[in-house]
DNA sequence: ATTCGCAATGTCGACGTCGACATTTAGATT
DNA sequence: AATCTAAATGTCGACGTCGACATTGCGAAT
């Protein structure tokens, strides 16, 4: 492997000249740095990090911890943004899975010490209350898409379930619908309380009162293993004799089965009942038709300003005590169309 | 940073024997080993692997370099296999996301050789012919879910959509569907053409005529900003005054716009029209009800028999010119149920 | 008691880079 | 011409680890 020291000898230079060139350090003459750089190029001399990150103890490494990768897809995209973040600021990611495990976790935060990394994302693929297993290892961390549980100090960056969720209803009630169903999320996840007081909170505050709201559980259980009661709950909601005009789902995965429900029934969205999501998973919101109106989870953005915070933290700069919560906004679509353009839609099914 | 040095101090014996120690080599007395095992844990002490890697030259580090994250989320079980076989064999993983850009590719590739990684999994998210821009980087690689464009030396590791396809349709066959439907997936995809063909194959070695098939194009154009005619196609298909008994969507997400518009003529699955789909993307296969008969993609092996070959290629065990195919699965559900088990499902909706 | 053999442990330097400091060079000033 | 100044370049060592080699210690064999 090409060393410092071979495009030296190349370019008839010390050493310490072409550390000059490579990090663009002052006081150079304009013809060395280009037989210098001719060197390097002849050679393909590429620096070592590692070599570099011995001296300077920074390797410009962050790591993304994350629990379960595939359960939920589209949260792939925090990672998405941690990695646009990374490339944007010159530095590299470490990627580790924890899969649930404890143990593994533990390895996994002594793993990512051994490369002395500056900092660590520690990334919960549904939003939730965790407890980081760094036993011994003291790495700064960011929380992302989850909520340091109680007396642990760990800054964190977190959606707004609530007023995403608040903000969905008030969509609804401005749409005129007066009788509205909820299907419940697993109320093991975190947002899963938010979304319904928000729901409750806006709807009292739109004038409907208890009667008004249908609510079921659509699903419990341990995460990964739960009892799925969605299509049955929305078939019976769905059949009552003063059935609501309007379904609001826990999340889009729950939306598409109250489609299937509703269209089993034979009826018509948006024309007989309006249903609506959260998340916006794409594959199921634009893949439903009409498409889902549902609300987005700033996925992305998460990845990305939780590096920015954890770089913060890293420089010093930050707060172990930060909580950052980000906007979650609502995206109509056409399941929640209201009657003046119904009838665009009704002729497509 | 407490080094070996400190823990050597704190031990009463040379910085050698600790590395002895942490690296379990022989001729060391229990004694010792035990006296500097108490100063390792009493001081924290973590070996630093980027030191470790400048003498050895190895890092036991692996990069994966994949094209759009999260566009066909199920492919992140790519990524988790690439995980656990890095977990398994003591190696960690690099990430990096290229977003289809040749340019950032090419510092990818730099980062990585700076990084002095050991090799590189190229992963292709949705199947198809790649050309690796490394430039003047040379690190063994070994493409994933894709396949070398001519003349490209690299060994590769891909679906067999062919062998999956044919025994869908032979599924098909066998429950004795005479009149078949077809939505073609973009044909720009690898797939698209190894799914149809193999469809083709099948339906004529089972005796079918090209009168019996009907052939539709659910999707065109670049991939990410396709048109779509899946609903519109799987509308008119059923529509047919012979329509088909069974209806093949190029994958799941497709699969699951045939069923809206099956629900929307009054349609019922399985009884009135069987659909099956490909990929197994499970929010869909699982959340359709009845739930979706389909193809599974094996990416969790895609990714770990990739990293697998990627150790032989680092070893010099391995061929440049390995081409390893991995079977595809049929998963049979509810979605094309046979008519003794038919009676289950009718009466769920 | 002496020698031998091997286990146990230590010393030293190199890996690639860059900071601290030293030296050289060329042009400016007197 | 002698001196000064600052830019340009070089020397050296340290970062943390471990391989090559050296040394020490101790029981077995003679």
């Amino acid at each position: 492997m090409v060393s410092i020291k071979d495009v030296a000898r190349v370019a008839g230079v010390s050493d310490k000249t072409v550390s000059r060139v490579v990090n663009r350090e002052p006081n150079v003459t304009p013809d060395t740095i280009e037989r210098v750089q001719l060197a390097i190029a002849d050679l393909g001399y590429i620096p070592n990090l590692a070599a570099r990150s011995i001296r300077s103890s920074r390797t410009n490494i962050i790591g993304i911890i994350t629990d379960f990768i595939s359960t939920t897809p589209y949260s792939g995209d925090i990672v998405r943004g941690v990695q646009d973040w990374a490339v944007a600021h010159g530095r590299t990611v470490l990627l580790a899975n924890t899969g649930g495990d404890a143990e593994r976790e533990g390895d996994v935060w002594r793993t990512f010490k051994a490369h002395r990394i500056d900092g660590v994302l520690y990334v919960a693929m549904y939003h939730r209350v965790v407890m980081p297993t760094a036993g011994e290892v003291k790495i700064p961390a960011v929380l992302v898409n989850s909520h340091p549980e109680d007396g642990l100090a760990y800054p964190s960056i977190e959606p707004d379930d609530y007023g995403g969720s608040y903000d969905l209803t008030r969509h609804l009630i401005a749409l005129g619908h007066r009788r509205i169903g909820y299907i419940r999320l697993n109320p093991l996840l975190l947002g899963a309380n938010q979304r319904l007081e928000a729901f409750l909170a806006a709807a009292k505050a739109g004038g409907l009162s208890d009667s008004d709201l249908i609510i079921r559980l659509g699903m419990e259980g341990p995460i990964g293993h739960e009892t799925n009661y969605v299509y049955r709950e929305a078939l019976d909601v769905l059949s009552l004799p003063d059935r609501p005009t309007a379904l609001v789902c826990g999340n889009d995965e729950m939306a598409l089965q109250a489609y299937l429900a509703a269209l089993s029934l034979g009826l018509r969205i948006p024309d007989d009942v309006t249903i609506v999501g959260f998340d916006d998973f794409r594959t199921v919101s634009l893949g439903l038709k009409p498409e889902l109106t549902t609300v987005a989870l700033p996925y992305y953005d998460l990845g990305w300003q939780g590096a920015d915070m954890l770089d913060k933290l890293v420089q010093g700069k930050g707060s172990e005590s930060e909580r950052r919560v980000l906007n979650c906004a609502v995206v109509p679509r056409g399941s929640s169309a209201d009657r003046s353009s119904i009838l665009e839609h009704s002729n497509l099914g």
